[in-house]
DNA sequence: GTGAAAGCGCTAACAG
DNA sequence: CTGTTAGCGCTTTCAC
């Protein structure tokens, strides 16, 4: 019995009459014991309640059963999501998780955080990228430490599971365009860095189109911010369609294009990013590229058991958002656009 | 140097040429050390990049800095935001989180992920008390161990921050009751228990004022779950004003309604619970009653640290969600309700 | 197969 | 003030 009241493995050897070292073999099955004394120790742990300590496991076996996951935020959807997925994946694997948040790229503040972070004995890192919190976080993780980064620009020596949020992107932004539309405005979330995928591949598919590059419009993540961008489109009558980097942003556009009094899809088109789950009860419905998060987090866990383990056979996986196409998106008025007003 | 590459307390100890245990000093500043070989140890922790290891740490000093938080969900946004509260609060105090997520009140489950996050060694317990799992959970924690749990039902033995639902409920229903509705109809989410602090607040009012006890309608946690429902409260003319248990609920429900032919709140007035970031966004802006889960977090927490301190002077900490009105509630037609049809 | 002995990295007495 | 001595709870040699 330790100070806290825990049996240790010593009560639990005591009760079954054996040594020491026979519980640890039965609780690990690091080598052969017999059934009849396995029997015993399984009967004085169950007896004892018996729990084995990680910090005495960890400490001497050195092989932590811990992951941290270091974010920038955690209660945003695609961030909450993504730690879903990966807790559910550890999980399944027998880790436990550990949550750190850096709320910005300020040195110091990133430094305290990965510095409290390494403190404990951690199996690996899992850090997302999605802003540049992450970045800087990334930046600062110890060679030594099996890492995978979530999202985000690819980064050539760390394993990295990724959204191709570019292809979606260029995608959104094609059939906007085969709707009709001369060119499509854009309203970009905070990027974590100078190349935001979504931004690029909205690019891609207006030059390639040949088509009018309006300048990028930058939003904060606060869905009321996309509010004056919202009256500030419907005041331009060139603009016919808008593509925002999230949902949440797009549902702000939205409102501040109906309270200039347009109406969504017959004046202006608005697209968004990710699928919130609120993204189908809109009105009207909005047309979005699904990200499933939740995968992401699971791939990217496996990649971090990979480097754990020493397995790795890939060091990336890719998969690309899915095109939703719902109401709020349609041809142009031609009352509106370049040709109009 | 250990296996994995990490200096030890001793290789400082080496490199500044003093003993192991004057470097636990300055580390913990348990006890003065002469500004010489404080400096000395100093700058043989920058040197070598030292970091001390957590798992020794806890084992021996029985002081753990990390605190476990057990929730039934992190995606959510009521969860996500009170995760993100405990985390703030327990990072500003120097404690590290970890997350369990219980995803069932399964008791097999349940025991896994409480057996798998007591083997670390804790400083305490945070239990989100929002679901079964929640409850469940919170019985499965070991009594010497400091724990908080947060919202839910009063819980007798144990430190506890809530939100007084039933008083916001309450006072919402009031208000609609106010604006001339005969009666007020009330979906839910899935309760925690048999007793629900939203149903409860509702059903209060409604007796209060000698009002119909509409039969309660229940949904699932899918927003979209809210769509049938609403498509039902339309058909039914008696209904002319619907609380929702959340806001993400009433969304489907607006939805619902809306695809019925029916106009919110002309039709019939909607009010949804929690002030989601998006509820204000919505359209018609949505009447609801803000909870700030944040907060709720930081005072859970504050709770935990005074229990693992031994420093409770209160035990229990509650406040109560304010009234946000929007557009979404008006006085109710003289087309529908009881008299009308 | 099983026990005795050693030691993980650190802090807590205990002398001096 | 500072070094020496123990020992946290566990796994890992290494004999037998």
């Amino acid at each position: 019995m330790n100070r806290a009241g825990n049996p240790t493995i010593s009560d639990v050897a005591a009760r079954a009459g054996v040594s020491v070292p026979t519980v640890s073999r039965v609780l690990t099955g690091a080598a052969r014991v017999s059934p009849a004394k396995r029997e015993l120790v399984e009967a004085a742990i169950a007896d004892l309640g018996y729990r084995p300590s990680a910090a005495a496991r960890a400490l001497v076996s050195r092989k932590p059963q811990t992951i941290a996951i270091i974010a920038g935020n955690t209660s945003r959807y695609g961030y909450a999501e993504t730690i879903r997925g990966i807790e559910i994946a550890a999980r399944a694997e027998g880790y436990t998780v550990m949550i750190t948040v850096v709320e910005s790229a300020d040195e110091d503040e990133v430094d305290r955080a990965i510095e409290a972070t390494l403190t404990q004995p951690l199996a690996g890192v899992a850090v997302l990228k999605f802003d540049p919190a992450g970045v800087a976080a990334l930046g600062k993780i110890p060679g030594h430490l099996p890492v995978v980064a979530l999202s985000g620009v690819r980064e050539p020596d760390t394993a990295q599971a990724v959204l191709d949020e570019a292809a979606a992107a260029e995608e959104l932004t094609d059939y906007l365009l085969g709707l009709g539309h001369r060119t499509v405005h854009h309203v970009r979330v905070p990027p974590s860095r100078k190349v935001d995928g979504r931004t690029t591949g909205w690019r891609r598919a207006l030059r390639r189109a040949g088509a009018d590059i309006p300048p990028v419009l930058d939003a904060t993540w606060d869905p009321k911010s996309g509010i004056a961008i919202g009256r500030a489109l419907a005041a331009d009558p060139a603009v016919t369609a808008v593509f925002c980097g999230n949902d949440e942003i797009a549902m702000g556009v939205m409102r501040g294009i109906t309270e200039a009094g347009l109406r969504i899809p017959g004046d202006i088109s608005v697209a968004g990013f990710d699928d919130n789950p609120l993204a189908e009860l809109w009105t009207p419905p909005l047309t979005t590229a699904r990200q499933d998060f939740a995968t992401l987090g699971r791939r990217g866990f496996q990649l971090l058991l990979d480097a754990v383990n020493d397995t790795a056979d890939r060091r990336y996986s890719t998969e690309r958002p899915q095109l939703v196409i719902r109401d709020s998106t349609a041809p142009p008025s031609p009352e509106r656009g370049p040709a109009g007003a």
